[in-house]
DNA sequence: CAGAAAAATGACGACTTGTCAGTTTTTGAC
DNA sequence: GTCAAAAACTGACAAGTCGTCATTTTTCTG
């Protein structure tokens, strides 16, 4: 009975081992240069030991995204309730974002090779709907705060414009963001010296041609950010 | 003489055909499915004459990009000429944009495997340079709309905020909403029917946001991007 | 038409992934 | 403590792909 804990103990152990050294293989060399020969020799176990853990390389990858997205999530959750207006928790969300890129700056190369559809065919269904529920968890959070605003009154969409259809603007401008920072050559083109404070500020300017009062001209949601980031740092959530 | 021409001229159309062949694949099998030697089987040329115009699989995915980015350049080029008052000639950019991906659908795909960074280190300079150009050449069509708007007074920057900023918010709303349309998961957790409007709600209420003249209650920017959407089609540019 | 130059070919080397028969370790009953 | 069954581990190997290059074929030139 000990000993079987202690056995069942290793291998998980060893599982988050994989995962540690494949994203740091992952982070050096990139997709095409992960090699799962490299990996077992790193962690000092055969190439048939990992395979007892993942199906495929793809699966290493998609559970690396898997454990930033289950982060992700948490701090979603909880920095929608530092605040109560409803603009100021969108704000407080968005740190949250901001502060998951720090912490996960890996996350969007992670993302952007799982978004490949030959490789997320290669995925298994437990691992894909792991990665859907978290996305579906944080547009979830952020969609509840666009109807309460709409409850609230404090924001009123214009016909056929769905709270879903806000929740895209947010979603996409970020991705899209970080998606530029991240392919590195493009930000330098643009003339961008710093994205996250751009990004901040098209994004409220998006919610106040929504008319989502307090607007930013009454409310420095810059400095909101920043204290709920803080907040969020104390936090042992991260 | 003739007979080199002639040469010659075989050789040209065989590059258009083997990018015509990889495009067919790449959309069916995707990146992983994508193989130099169907390729070979497909154009009934063998493999190695395939290299000798691309030096490697990931090449031939690039010229594939490159050939809808210079399209899109001269489409970008062409709408902004289109109109007068600066906002109007960002929709009409906008309506580009739409035509583009209706046109290259296959495209936000390509690009995603693009810019995977070890995908992207395997491509040569030459190719690299083409694309930079185009996106670069895309990126000041905009910018000079939003100087210029500057210039006339049709906007006013907040402090702090440059006219690449403004470029960068409207960059990254586009890349990340047709990111996420591509990779069609999410927009069915997201509810999002219409993801075209939503973008273009989306991109005028940011513009609103910013006070850039006229706004979007006072003049209808979908009519505006579906007529600029028709005359473009008219031309012969696409 | 002959010899040189250019282009085309496909067998092959190098490399990677994922498998599985055989080996080692762990477990649990006595 | 012993032993057999179960579980875990291993690495050689089959399968498959990329990119090369010596050889063959075609084109060019005088």
């Amino acid at each position: 009975m000990v000993q079987l804990s202690r056995k069942q103990r290793e291998i998980e152990q060893r599982e988050a081992l994989i995962l540690d050294v494949a994203r740091e293989l992952l982070i050096q060399q990139g997709y095409l240069g992960l090699r799962m020969d490299q990996i077992a020799d790193r962690i000092e176990y055969s190439k048939g030991t990992i395979y007892q853990h993942f199906p495929n390389k793809e699966e290493i990858i998609l559970a690396l995204a898997n454990q930033a997205l289950v982060k992700r999530s948490s701090m979603f959750s909880h920095a929608v309730t530092l605040r109560d207006q409803s603009r100021h928790r969108l704000a407080a969300v968005g740190a949250a974002a901001e502060l998951f890129v720090e912490r996960f700056p890996h996350f969007f190369q992670v993302e952007q090779i799982i978004r490949i559809n030959s490789v997320w065919e290669k995925t298994s269904e437990k691992r894909r709907k792991v990665m859907r529920s978290c996305e579906s968890k944080c547009m979830s959070i952020i969609g509840g705060v666009v109807r309460d605003a709409v409850a609230r009154g404090d924001v009123s969409l214009p016909p056929n414009c769905s709270p879903e259809d806000v929740v895209f603007g947010l979603w996409s401008t970020n991705i899209g963001a970080f998606a530029i920072v991240s392919s590195s050559d493009s930000l330098l083109e643009l003339g961008i010296r710093d994205p996250l404070t751009a990004l901040r500020t098209n994004t409220n300017n998006m919610l106040d041609g929504y008319g989502w009062k307090p607007l930013s001209s009454e409310v420095d949601f810059h400095e909101v950010m920043d204290k709920v980031k803080r907040e969020l740092i104390e936090t042992d959530l991260i």
